[in-house]
DNA sequence: GTTACATGTAACTATATTAATTACAATCAA
DNA sequence: TTGATTGTAATTAATATAGTTACATGTAAC
């Protein structure tokens, strides 16, 4: 199984919406760029709003950010699309038989080591911000 | 989202397999301490025998480890169980809108960025075996 | 060769998530 | 008041999970 597109989605939103600074970024432009429809978009903008990523209000058209390119990480993104269940990238059968020995330690075995494995993802999404997102997009079109 | 819990099962199956070397781990034994039933075990341990991690016959009760403990990774039985597609982790929304200078860029900005991710966490499943695994499970055993 | 038992698989169920879509109430600017 | 937009609920189709039943296939032992 792999992580909604939701994700993918947030950044894509919030680096067009900086790139459309001085228009109006409503959810019907930034369906079109997404490729998808408005609904979708106000949906994950919703999620994004909660985390205090971006200004949006009822009525007026467009959304802005709330916070600084360099200060949005895809960290933040992804956690205010909430792609992935608080430290539960991984699934863990529930009842393993505590009559043996492996049922009733695997899970206080596997958990910990399943846990840093997400870290270390994690991380990775956490040193990288949508300033990089948006400096790359530049860099990419030059070479066009 | 989260990684199905085979991955977790599949663990659990090749540790049980080395505790009870001197004994028969058929399905139906191995899904008692799993507490699941014995056709979803025959399942997995059917993914793991093409992964070449187990051996198996029809007919003949029983599944072995087909190489050492220490040689075994959770990265193996990870990928053995096919939880996750082949760099796929994340799924990225598939037609940006090419006229738009975000649309057009996005995908091979941040796919690159979401594999370093992926990657991360795989190397954590790597640097495990099922040794360890074992390892930890007589030591929490210990301290009961 | 028949019996007993285990593996390998297919098929079916219930549940959940995704992504797309429609519809419409609530909100605000002009 | 009008027109446009956001917020949100409801619906749909597709896909994955986990559990389960059923049975053909394969092997050993008698």
């Amino acid at each position: 199984m792999s992580i909604s597109s939701r994700f993918a989605v947030g950044v894509h939103i919030l680096t067009l919406i900086e790139f459309n600074k001085d228009g109006v970024s409503s959810s019907e432009y930034l369906a079109e760029s997404v490729n998808t429809n408005p609904a979708l978009i106000r949906k994950i903008i919703g999620m994004l709003k909660k985390a205090e990523l971006v200004d949006v209000h009822p009525g007026i058209a467009g959304a802005n950010l709330a916070k600084k390119l360099s200060e949005i990480t895809l960290l933040d993104v992804y956690k205010a699309v909430n792609v992935v269940p608080e430290n539960e990238l991984f699934s863990v059968h529930e009842n393993p038989n505590p009559k043996c020995l492996v049922g009733r330690n695997i899970q206080e075995t596997i958990i910990p080591i399943l846990s840093i494995a997400q870290i270390a993802m994690e991380k990775v999404l956490g040193s990288v911000t949508i300033e990089d997102i948006f400096e790359d997009i530049v860099e990419k079109e030059k070479q066009k």
